[in-house]
RNA sequence: CGGGGUGUAGCGUAGCCCGGUCAUCGCGCCUGCUUUGGGAGCAGGAGGUCGCAGGUUCGAAUCCUGCCACCCCGACCA
């Protein structure tokens, strides 16, 4: 897809990086493995959690908060939970600081101050929302309970990397309970259904609905949904995950209910987040050579107006044929920018917003003034065209349709070259190494298989597909038989 | 946490092996003039405790020790 794009993960890691700091998107933080968002990238995921909240309170989801600090008696009462999570939590142990009596200047944690129960900084809110859950419910009439809450957690990660996994993150997690099994196996399904046409609609990323393998399940779930996405490098990301829970966290945390007829049940629950990875899977969708692209859908500037001219005559004759185009475009509901700024050639905008991913750039000079045209530059193609003012609102917005639609179909073509059958473990780890991408193999249904693949190819099950079609074959791995395939990657 | 690598101005870097006018170059920044339809040109200028702390030495960016940070690979993971 170009000159630092190579199937060499090194290479793709290095224009990653580079392509977050150069499009102005994050940086390392001070604090190891955390990260800066700046205003652009903020102004991205800001798009994103709109559009994803609106989902959410369109199928019936309030907005809560809860707290950051758990204690570790709450943590560890749903036991898988807390032993999937144990090896990547931060833990509060003291709560105050005193001046050094060594060292002048500097402070030390008060030894005085120790807590009687450590806290653990939530990597996760299943178990300080279920400890709360227990006090709201009583009677079938307090259920459901459909919350989301928009926060950070944190998670002691070995290696970081920006937007992909970093110690702390933005993410919003949602946390229902539910009467019966088959309503909350109908919400788990149903929040992965919204994150997918969310994923797919909104940030043209196409997606793969499935279920994870039990390895791969979330710590405590009973069963985990998930979308996956492919990479330009051939790698896969998973994006985003619902989990049904089952009764697990009402038994280890007691909520039971009273049902109608006078009995007494445990609640069955759901949690389902996505999470600021969300941008690296944009960023690792569409970008190129030049930069980040960006579909209309969340771009920030959805057009960006760049003037030319040379005297302040040609300025003012610009901004007078400017104006009117700012107005209707505002007016029709497009996010548009006018980049009026005399410190900077045009030239040098025009680099800068293909950098930057804005879809559109109307360019205004001059001789587009005299001909009443404008000039109008896609980001997805750069390619450019003159337009009449007359038709210039019609077309910017047809334009930024297609857009939408054409890097949705360009991923979803790369998806498909990338995405082979195959029958045997030679074959499997000929395709891994060639050209990546997700591989469609027989599986017997094992862990024991799932792990010794692990360790022979280093791919691993992405997931089983929702809608994929019942066939018998046999196992790559052990010739075992099987009934349908799964997808199998490298992933992040 | 294991293996490897890198820390020199806002960014990217030369110099380190052989210690001493070596703090180099480019981008960016500031001033002026000319420019402005694809990252402008010329001239002048500002900016650095050479990651931190010790040590060796008459003298350390350079050698030694310890620490820290970041990057890559692995394990772990959204």
């Amino acid at each position: 897809m170009g000159k630092h794009l190579t199937t060499r993960a090194e290479d793709y890691s290095k224009w990653y990086n580079e392509l977050v700091v150069k499009a102005d998107l994050a940086e390392s933080s001070a604090v190891r493995g955390c990260m800066v968002i700046k205003p652009y990238g903020f102004a991205i995921w800001e798009r994103m959690q709109a559009i994803l909240d609106k989902k959410f309170k369109d199928t019936g989801h309030s907005n809560a908060y809860f707290p950051l600090f758990v204690p570790k008696s709450l943590f560890e009462a749903e036991e898988q939970n807390a032993e999937g999570f144990a090896k990547e939590c931060a833990v509060v142990t003291h709560y105050r600081l005193e001046n050094d009596p060594d060292k002048p200047g500097k402070l030390r944690v008060d030894p005085k101050a120790k807590l009687e129960e450590e806290l653990i900084v939530r990597p996760t809110s299943e178990a300080i929302i279920w400890n709360t859950y227990k006090n709201w419910i009583q009677s079938y009439r307090d259920l459901p309970i459909l919350l989301n809450q928009w926060a950070n957690v944190v998670r002691w990660e070995m290696r970081t990397r920006l937007f992909l996994r970093t110690a702390e993150f933005l993410w919003q997690e949602g946390h229902t309970a539910h009467a019966t099994e088959t309503e909350a196996l109908e919400e788990a399904k149903q929040m992965n259904q919204v994150y997918a046409d969310f994923v797919e609609q909104h940030m043209a990323i196409p997606v793969i609905q499935g279920v994870k393998s039990a390895a791969e399940r979330f710590a405590g779930a009973v069963e985990t949904y998930c979308i996956e996405a492919l990479m330009q490098d051939g790698k896969a990301l998973q994006a985003g995950t619902s989990h049904f829970l089952g009764q697990n966290f009402a038994k280890a945390f007691d909520v039971k209910y009273a049902t109608k007829e006078g009995g007494l049940e445990h609640v069955w629950a759901t949690s389902w987040g996505v999470s600021t990875r969300l941008m690296g899977a944009l960023i690792m969708t569409h970008s190129d050579d030049n930069g980040l692209v960006l579909p209309p859908e969340l771009a920030p500037h959805q057009v960006v107006i760049v003037p030319i001219y040379r005297s302040d005559e040609e300025h003012q004759a610009v901004e007078k044929a400017v104006s009117p185009i700012v107005k209707a475009l505002y007016d029709e509901g497009v996010r548009v920018h006018f980049d009026n700024r005399d410190t900077h050639k045009p030239g040098f905008k025009f680099n800068e917003y293909e950098l930057k991913g804005v879809p559109l750039r109307i360019g205004i000079g001059p001789r587009d003034v005299a001909n009443g045209t404008v000039e109008l530059a896609r980001r997805d193609t750069l390619s450019k065209k003159s337009v009449s003012q007359d038709m210039l609102i019609e077309e910017v917005k047809n334009t930024l349709e297609e857009i939408q639609t054409a890097l949705f179909a360009r991923a979803l073509t790369f998806r498909a070259e990338h995405t082979t059958e195959v029958n045997s473990l030679e074959e499997f780890k000929e395709v891994l190494e060639t050209k990546g991408g997700f591989i469609s193999a027989h599986w017997d249904g094992t862990s024991e298989t799932e792990t010794a693949i692990k360790e022979a190819t280093k791919a691993t099950i992405r997931c089983i597909p929702l809608d994929g079609e019942a066939a018998s074959g046999m196992c790559v791995y052990s010739g075992k038989p099987s009934t349908k395939r799964v997808l199998f990657a490298k992933a992040y």
